[in-house]
DNA sequence: CTCACTTATGCTCAATCTGAGCATTGTGCC
DNA sequence: GGCACAATGCTCAGATTGAGCATAAGTGAG
């Protein structure tokens, strides 16, 4: 069959693999300067019960995809989302463990970004910092710890290669990652990172998928996830990270009026990076992104900060705002 | 029922939605410096021939997604796919035309760049210029001509928005995605501005959606193409013009070697401006990106230039090279 | 052969942006 | 008042950009 026969074919409606389609999404907020998204219990008593992101059918009422998940995600929640984009849909082999008899199965991810916490609302949903499921992410402290145990695995992992080959293309991916081997850490690459930790066996929920011994432990490796949740909730981080560079994304996860030091935590928190403070203010200024408020913090030791608020207008002048992250360099 | 409930009875496999799921493919592929998408002939001979995408069912025998088309654009066109990314999951009812049968339906659009031309291959399947699907979003000539009347019309749009607060929001949108009222052009707004156009009325593809007339002129808002085509058609260059800017991408689409003005004649396709070729070159060695062959061109006017090579290295180096274009000011 | 034309390539220069740090200003606390 | 601690202002050298000028090296016409 040509291309042209089979989009014909496809397109007149007969089409051969009905499949189960799954939302799933990745719900952030950010309150104390900590990066939070919002899990729930998953599981039966048979596997133990862990950690999930909230995921549910497709639901066909509404106009479009994104419009559904809103909705879906505001009945649930009782959160007014702010922003929401569509991350990736995630196939059957892409995902472990059971295929849903047979059916072909996908789960279209979304990434959401909410205001305020409420924090009652569900019994079974809580926030959590995302770092407690990808702990090397997270370089405000500087270098995690948890990192060297997992770059001496990776380092043996790749010695496991006997290919020289295949050695040399996973130096090439710890370098392009992890920053090993003469490479710098991007904190984009989350994903990236996740991917290579699990192809090394360093992820417990590869389990089934291949017979590899796991090597997980939750205080190097994070705390595992339900299906591919850790997987979706990587892909989230890292567009996340990169989105804040270009568009005023942040300022969905600001309450109304904030400070620029607050700003400054919440991107940080985001990026999992430290900034230059004085530069930070310069750049937020320059792009116009805030307008001050005549209101003043109080209460907090050191000297009170101006409040400020999100100049919607930027979204309307400049070509693309959005924060150019500049790693502070530390010493040690 | 509550998310936990909902996300665990999801992941339990009782999944109320079975779906109908397809490919798309957005191939791209750059020769004598123009853009180029690969098109095929779809409908059948009650609605009429139109162009449409390679789109087909999705096939369950391959462990990814990706993995899944990159197998199915090769067997089909015969092109060896260079770079392969997911685009975006449309839905339904972000589509037209008809439901499948009461199924829910679902495409998966992915973004392929392919480096040669074969052009034999398939009998239905065709290189076109996607500008002649978008002739709107080419600058390279200056501004186009068809926009004038686009902005006529857009305008016109606005101005039947009776409630004021609607009139302003469209305003704003006009400013955003065309730089009318005093906006300014961003060319990776590209789907913006055809889902502007689509509300508008100026695409013919919207017919069935909504009841309004429709005023679709193919030399003003360029030829229509099959379903949602033409949509994916726009996430797929503004997708694209995105990344020059911060990976080598362009590379994809360039032949084994080639010269630092072939290049720019590709990046200045791809993103429909035009460029400072002396900043051009300045930037491209800055960055590394190439490196010098003994080769010269010969045979054409002018004098012969040196033919370069993509360095495979820098995707290990920096952090994330690309081209950063500015457009050159050009006075009229 | 020389000229006109065309493209390649080298180089300059001012304006701006960046990274890093020093200095000063308000507050709460002892 | 003196201290610790943030907020805020300001400087400064180095790198990056935008825009051009100038020169080199081919082709084709006369």
């Amino acid at each position: 069959m040509t291309t042209a026969e089979e989009t014909q074919r496809h397109q007149e409606g007969a089409l051969s693999n009905p499949s189960a389609v799954g939302l799933v999404a990745v719900i952030i907020a950010a309150t104390d300067g900590e990066p939070r998204a919002l899990t729930v219990q998953v599981g039966g008593q048979a596997k133990g019960r862990s950690d999930g992101l909230p995921a549910g059918p497709l639901v066909p009422e509404h106009p479009t995809l994104e419009r559904g998940l809103r909705a879906w995600v505001e009945r649930q929640t009782h959160q007014r989302l702010g922003y929401v984009e569509q991350l990736y849909t995630f196939g059957d082999r892409d995902r472990q463990g059971d295929d849903a008899g047979g059916l072909h199965s996908l789960s279209v991810a979304y990434l959401a970004l909410v205001r305020e916490v409420r924090p009652g609302g569900l019994a079974e949903a809580s926030w959590r910092n995302w770092y407690r499921y990808l702990p090397w992410e997270d370089w405000r402290e500087g270098r995690p710890e948890s990192l060297g145990e997992i770059e001496a695995k990776l380092l043996s992992w790749m010695e496991t290669a006997t290919d020289p080959k295949l050695r040399r293309r996973r130096e090439d991916r710890l370098a392009l990652t992890f920053g090993l081997c003469g490479g710098t850490w991007n904190e984009e690459r989350v994903l990236e990172r996740y991917e290579l930790l699990f192809e090394a066996g360093l992820i417990p929920e590869a389990q089934g998928q291949s017979g590899e011994a796991q090597d997980g432990d939750r205080r190097t490796t994070g705390q595992p996830m339900a299906l591919d949740h850790r997987r979706v909730l990587a892909t989230a981080i890292g567009r996340l990270r990169g989105k804040i560079k270009y568009r005023p994304v942040v300022f969905e996860l600001m309450p109304p009026t904030f400070t620029l030091f607050q700003l400054q935590r919440t991107v940080e928190a985001l990026s999992g990076t430290n900034l230059h403070k004085q530069n930070f203010r310069r750049l937020v200024a320059q792009q116009g992104l805030v307008e001050e408020t005549d209101a003043i913090t109080s209460g907090a030791t050191g000297r009170p900060a101006r409040l400020v608020r999100f100049r919607r207008e930027v979204l309307l002048e400049r070509p693309a705002p959005g924060f150019r992250l500049r790693a502070v360099r530390r010493p040690a």
